[in-house]
DNA sequence: TCATATTCATAGGCAGCCCCTATGTATGAT
DNA sequence: ATCATACATAGGGGCTGCCTATGAATATGA
């Protein structure tokens, strides 16, 4: 027996007509009813009552074609799993990564990569760690950049660099005049934090030794807006590096940065340990920890 | 991809060496080394790191040998479930049987078929005559007990035995007195009626030339009911010898025969003549043929 | 160090099977 | 009655899987 014979049986089954499941399987209809004939003759039963104006099923091949899918459903998963190990570095990777690191990651990361794996094709995908961890889990997305450390043991992670957070802060600002930003002026800082869902509003939080956002009539779903809110003297609030150091600072506010060793992020590259191609997401972990950051 | 081939994978993935794995598949160790490779190049990875004197598993394999013996597997069963199916005589067979014959022939057919045929699983399904046919041509029922001939030349029927009409009549009928129903008296008779779609109804009117049920405030969509209501005193009916002969007559009731080759039916086993367990359709006639019947 | 044994890879010839086109047969529709 | 449709059959051609014989590389033992 034969897979192929297989798939013309289950053309058959499924059209109940010789003539078009041939043309579904890119066979003449001679061949597909000697292959029909031949695997009657292997198995030893009818499969189909035949006609001259209508093909129907028996009940052993009621029984037969369930299996017969089965059997084709796991060869054609063994044909797509050694996909995934032909080129690791080629073919389509979906990214995700979360927006207070995209915009200012990504740029970094585009060219080195394309040098790196030139058949690779990127797929990018921003959204808040949640939301990447659960397309992660479905198969909507092969790999994240994050940076908290995900629950479960399905998703692995590469350490890809560490984050240290500056502190943002109005141009009239007390702490203007600090050239380091201390433990305890951070606790009193009067913060100003992302919308929740947002890892970076967690973390800065936790770094302030703070509860919740003291300024919840506002709500900034992004890390521009929050700086710009800055500027305009609403409060400060912390940064990752990569977002505001190496560019020039937005008009109206001053960055500082805290006392050595005092708070940060580590940014983690995420995927399914069964996803096949590991290769890659070894090479992409070694092309983001080779760049020279700031 | 072949079937062939991945039991060649798994046979190389169990022995870790190439002339074992031959040897176990029966082929000679060029020949499995040649599958293999051939596997390898269609699926484009590397399934095995092989030096002169080791055989090692890649990363790949590991994950796709799994499914290979899933694959070989569900292969595997669809043989198995085939020879099943091998015996003509046994599996599943759907019987049709119209209900002025089921109750009194199938209680006398069971046993010597079981005896006959003990591997076959019968379904029954009682119906009018022109359901039961519906049913064989839709795929629906295998093969129909009859008394009719049926129309169209897609059914076979194999002839199982002439069944003889009797008359019964209430204790105190006229007719009760007579040893023979004669035909003049037939058509004479006050005869009760099924409802319409049994063909014993057809024939009943037919044998005593009357044209439509005179008595059409009745209904009756049994034989028994319809001795009940002769027991009664509301009539005469004519009765198949089967559902009469060899019991207890109905309490109240009488059974006279008609004049000798007056009337009767014929009953028949039919079947698509395209139906593939040929064989077991005459097995079936045979038992039913070499019944002694009364 | 050299010979031997083991193991997988390669080469070339042969046979079987799958696929094709052309044709046949039966049935239903116009 | 003719045409269209659908499945079966016949015969030839090409691919491919299998074999034997041989090669290449490594480990073992004298």
């Amino acid at each position: 027996m034969n897979l192929r014979d297989l798939r013309y049986l289950i053309a058959v089954a499924d059209h109940l007509h010789f003539g078009n499941a041939a043309e579904a399987c890119h066979v003449s209809q001679p061949t597909l009813s000697g292959q029909i004939r031949k695997l009657e003759e292997m198995l030893g039963t009818t499969l189909f009552e035949r006609t001259n104006k209508s093909v129907q099923m028996t009940p052993a091949a009621e029984q037969i074609v369930p299996l017969a899918r089965a059997a084709v459903a796991q060869a054609d998963a063994i044909v797509r799993l050694a996909q995934g190990w032909r080129d690791p570095l080629a073919g389509s990777l979906r990214l995700g990564v979360i927006p207070t690191l995209g915009p200012y990651l990504m740029p970094r990361i585009l060219n080195p990569l394309r040098q790196r794996c030139p058949a690779l094709d990127l797929v990018l995908w921003e959204d808040v760690t949640d939301q990447l961890l659960s397309r992660l889990r479905r198969h909507e997305l092969d790999v994240a950049l994050i940076a908290t450390v995900p629950d479960g043991d399905d998703i692995d992670t590469f350490l890809l660099f560490e984050e240290p957070f500056l502190m943002v802060l109005p141009e009239q600002h007390a702490l203007a005049q600090e050239t380091a930003i201390s433990d305890g002026q951070l606790a009193k800082a009067d913060v100003l934090v992302l919308a929740d869902g947002h890892c970076l509003r967690d973390q800065t939080l936790s770094v302030c030794h703070q509860q919740s956002d003291p300024r919840a009539d506002f709500r900034a779903t992004s890390l521009e807006m929050l700086l710009n809110m800055v500027a305009a003297g609403y409060g400060c609030t912390l940064a990752p590096a990569l977002a505001v150091a190496g560019r020039a600072p937005v008009p109206g506010t001053i960055v500082r940065p805290l006392a050595p060793g005092l708070a940060g992020r580590t940014v983690r590259l995420a995927f399914r340990n069964t996803f096949p191609r590991r290769q890659l997401v070894e090479v992409m972990a070694s092309v983001v920890s080779g760049l020279k950051l700031p």
